[in-house]
DNA sequence: CCAGCATTTTGACACTGTCAAGATTGGTTG
DNA sequence: CAACCAATCTTGACAGTGTCAAAATGCTGG
């Protein structure tokens, strides 16, 4: 259900039904649209209709409230991989898909990636057990899926681990420079990341 | 001259004499003890004994203080590229200097770090000229250095300015991972920077 | 029908960036 | 030397923020 319905779903003022969710959804769209920074409880609140301090019955901070909006942005990232792995794609397509769908995720989405990846959760260390398992199973996955490319003989290194942990940091670095708006064409991200894709491969072609 | 001479100096309560570099020079302090978020511009103020309001007469903005801030972190950035330029060694080990300066800049100074490369000044678009001039040199430097290195067939890659691209990102990427507190042992920041060394080489040893 | 409970609101506080207007001073000019 | 001026700094004020404590509201089971 959209934002939008649920907004309009509503029928009482008091007792609003699934506060929680909504403001999640409501939190998400404005982070998407304004950005992180820009957010506000007290704005979040008058756009869900609602007082400015009713989200603390359901979110002990505004971090925590933070989180939740991560947290589904990794569970929506972990149903673009099921979908990688769910095509029929030789494993050197399925890499370069998940190169490229990586960049195109985090350039698509910059806010909550942003808010996924960035310092905003992580540097403080008041990171959700909720985000805390999901980001970690993502992270796993991710190195998993890198160390069994590397098992295969598709991507080289010595290191499986920190090979995963390198091609990661390619991907996060050229994104983040995009996102960040460091480079400011964000169309040339792609094509910047396909000219790193041969330095990953074992063979060169 | 440090911060602390410059306060010590102080004889009358009006008049600072100048205010300015003493702004800057707290700012970064206090950015590097305590992060730029929790800088506030009444607890800078009040740490160089001047009023809450006194800094706008030399910055227009928070915005252009925090600019002044990362300039000079550029200035002294540059200067490490000029001291290994300075130093007699073989291109290969240059290149690898490079890298590892890079990495240890970073970490080191993760604060100044995040407000050169991050997104608080670049991503709105609210970039002093002197700011914009050095930081378009830093980056024209680094791309030259690595396009030269490229040249002379020690770095891989076709597009000489893409794989410029793709180092840096590699290089900010894994500096932000660590900056920004998504791993946590800076420590390992090195070592996996290490291993990201042979890709980027056209001889593979 | 009402007591209790989950839910939401109101009031308040300290903190932030920033503007407008006033206060202070050192240097220059008559 | 004195008076003024312009540069420099301060005070007052305002809207906005996150968050706590206490009060208000409405649903639900007895």
């Amino acid at each position: 259900m959209t934002l939008n319905a649920v907004l309009k779903n509503r029928n009482s003022n008091y007792h609003h039904g699934n506060l929680r969710q909504t403001l999640v959804l409501a939190a998400t769209n404005m982070i998407a649209e304004n950005g992180i920074e820009s957010l506000s409880l007290r704005k979040l609140a008058e756009k869900v209709g609602v007082s400015r301090t009713a989200a603390y019955h359901y979110f002990q901070d505004k971090n925590d409230l933070l989180c939740a909006v991560a947290a589904n942005g990794f569970k929506s990232w972990q149903q673009s991989l099921d979908q990688l792995n769910a095509n029929q794609l030789s494993e050197r397509e399925k890499f370069e898909q998940y190169i490229l769908g990586y960049i195109s995720f985090a350039t698509q989405n910059p806010e909550e990636y942003e808010l996924m990846f960035g310092r905003c959760i992580w540097k403080q260390s008041k990171c959700t057990l909720e985000l805390q398992d999901i980001s970690h199973s993502t992270f796993q996955r991710q190195v998993e899926m890198i160390e069994y490319w590397q098992s295969i003989g598709l991507v080289n290194g010595d290191s499986p681990l920190k090979m995963a942990q390198v091609i990661w940091g390619t991907l996060h670095g050229i994104a983040k420079l995009f996102i960040d708006g460091v480079y400011t064409d964000v169309g040339r991200a792609e094509e910047i990341v396909i000219s790193a894709l041969p330095m990953f491969l074992a063979s060169k072609v």
